[in-house]
DNA sequence: AAGATACTTGCAGATCCTGCAAAGTGCTGT
DNA sequence: ACAGCACTTTGCAGGATCTGCAAGTATCTT
């Protein structure tokens, strides 16, 4: 079995995940989460209500999978290029590049966004997803940095630090509606102002601030 | 009717919410938590199974009711004491001040980190809390700073940056069985690493780490 | 081609959650 | 005190979710 090798098995696996998340993001968009049952996401996806819970354990879990962004490839390149650089820089770096080249996904993520204010019980299941995303993170700048993350502050407050950057970008950016361009700049502020150790707590009495 | 006047009615609603969390937790403690059936949890507060629905939306809510900090307090204390200092010092100040005063509110959060890594049905609804209050926080900055939720970086990555400070210290203490008294100086270490600018990621080679 | 393996499906049972209406309990004004 | 009001508890019914299990179907390996 070579590593090249993916099986139809494998293909028709991903397609009918892809389905069934597809089918419940249509759907929750169309009526709202409440008003869609599993036996409707699995109708509009052509399989058996038995299947959808096989692959996902709840409706939400679905939607969520629909709105993926693409972060995971993100954090898997971050452990992939063992830069000497600081871990911030690299984030940084990393973040604002995949901003610039990819929009269409993070485009998405303010879809998501608006998405989750509709149906609140999707918010649980989408923080824990990024709670699990800065629990890798922090493990990953623990190893390039010779800290512990079960004894040493540096890697989860890192790691919370990076990931609270690029969420309230991206946060910052949808509700302003800017344009695409601009998004990498503003995770570049948000990665600055830690960096800078927040300015307003320090000393400078002027915040690194957008300004409306 | 006064704003002092408590009445009976009130008084008894507070206690079946506290026996329903009690009963909650202790029967999650005994079996886990997916052996445990909201009848059961009726059962052993004395009340309805419906009544149990009438106070929480789930099983999970009951038992992170048992386990509630007093965060809420702290960040009451923060909103209410418009100090000049700037938010972060404020709230290092208030939140080591606590963890001083209150340590028993805090091994009861350990035991309930405990608890959820052995019932990890309860993260998504115990991060969701967080979350919350980390919104709340972040308006209080902004109201604080003058800055703006929507359109400022700042609020949201102080208030993300604190509560990180105090999750990570927590989790760490926690985890190395330290005694109480150590708990306020790690959460100052954590906040001055924040404001530091994470010193791992700057100029100095040496990072604010607390040894093994 | 044939056996092993993995995926899909239907069904049954346990549980959860909600609305509704009836009964119980505290509250308020006279 | 007591009558009327407001809120809480409770049981019941119905819909929905989730899981294990066993049978059927598709894919993979040799």
């Amino acid at each position: 079995m070579d590593a090249e090798h993916v099986g139809l098995r494998e293909i028709k696996k991903q397609m009918t995940r892809d389905a069934i998340a597809t089918a419940a993001l249509k759907l929750t968009e169309q009526k709202g989460l409440n008003e869609v049952t599993v036996d409707e996401i699995a109708r509009e996806a052509f399989v058996s209500p038995r299947t959808v819970s096989n692959y996902f354990a709840s409706k939400e879990e679905a939607v969520l999978a629909a709105g993926d962004l693409g972060i995971e490839e993100v954090l898997e390149e971050f452990n992939s290029r063992p830069s000497e650089d600081p871990p911030l820089k690299a984030l940084c770096e990393l973040l604002s590049d995949y901003a610039r080249e990819h929009p269409e996904h993070l485009r998405g993520a303010s879809k998501m966004a608006r998405l989750e204010q509709l149906n609140p019980t999707l918010r649980p299941f989408r923080i824990a997803r990024e709670i699990e995303m800065v629990e890798v993170l922090s493990a990953r700048v623990a190893a390039r940095t010779g800290t512990n993350v079960t004894t040493d502050l540096y890697p989860s407050m890192v790691a919370s630090a990076a990931m609270s950057a690029l969420i309230t970008s991206l946060a910052i950016w949808s509700c302003k509606e800017l344009p695409d361009e601009s998004l990498p700049s503003l995770i570049q502020d948000a990665f600055n102002m830690i960096t800078a150790g927040y300015p307003l707590d320090r000393e400078s009495p002027d915040p690194a601030r957008t300004p409306v």
